[in-house]
DNA sequence: ATTCTATATAGAAAATCTTCTATGTGTCAT
DNA sequence: ATGACACATAGAAGATTTTCTATATAGAAT
């Protein structure tokens, strides 16, 4: 845990461990917002969760649980579930009519993640 | 579990469980290729390793560990579990020199997470 | 009123994840 | 050779996730 300053790069402030290191990388998402980005990314960690919102988003907003479940081999408590993790994260939107709940994506959240994506490939 | 044919659409092929649903909704990602890719949505899906992502994505292929640990509270055993995780799924590639390993973000497993998330969007 | 249907919730078992301490391995300097 | 350092591995405790069965709620149809 402790870091040695370089015998290769004694005018450096901050600490190296060899003369390829980077000691002045800083960190372009803070906590909160790691912590925010890292729970979208992990409502999408899910196969189930995955093609599920891939359905959903093919639907333009008038996607029901029934058009879901005949693609999933699961009781109906699960798929239940699953729902309920997507719309937690932010991923989709529900909205009841009569006894059916209609679910569509939640573009501006799928977009928040392509842009961190694109920072990372270096897009920005 | 049953999926009655709505009244008001006798005509469908596929059952619908109320007039605004998609019953021909089909599934664009397979389920192999929904394993692989939640597969890469969970290795992002902890704030640590997003931001180890973050910092080592920044560094042109020559981010040491002595880089990561100084930014985060844990110990040593658990950013290397953390970079394991990261690698295994194809986020980074690490490469050994002399005693020190370096990392470097894998372009291509982004573009393709990006790519999912362009399709959920449509745009493409 | 009763029943059917769509969806949600409760709670429990099993699997997986996160983090730690302790220890191992390989490289370098002395 | 010996010791220090960078990093990996083993294994265990505790938290979280996944899935199920059973049950609840609430709108519609009979």
């Amino acid at each position: 845990m402790n870091k040695p300053i370089s015998p290769f790069a004694p005018e450096r402030e901050l600490e190296a461990c060899s003369p390829r290191c980077n000691p002045d990388l800083q960190l372009r998402v803070d906590e909160m917002k790691a912590d925010q980005l890292a729970g979208l990314f992990k409502a999408l960690s899910h196969p189930v969760r995955l093609q599920m919102l891939d359905l959903i988003s093919q639907g333009g907003g008038e996607v029901c649980v029934c058009d879901l479940e005949r693609h999933f081999d699961l009781t109906q408590p699960t798929l239940s579930h699953h729902i309920k993790v997507l719309r937690e994260a932010g991923l989709i939107q529900s909205e009841q009519n009569r006894v059916w709940v209609f679910h569509r994506a939640n573009i501006s959240t799928l977009q928040q993640m392509r842009e961190l994506l694109g920072q990372f490939i270096g897009l920005s």
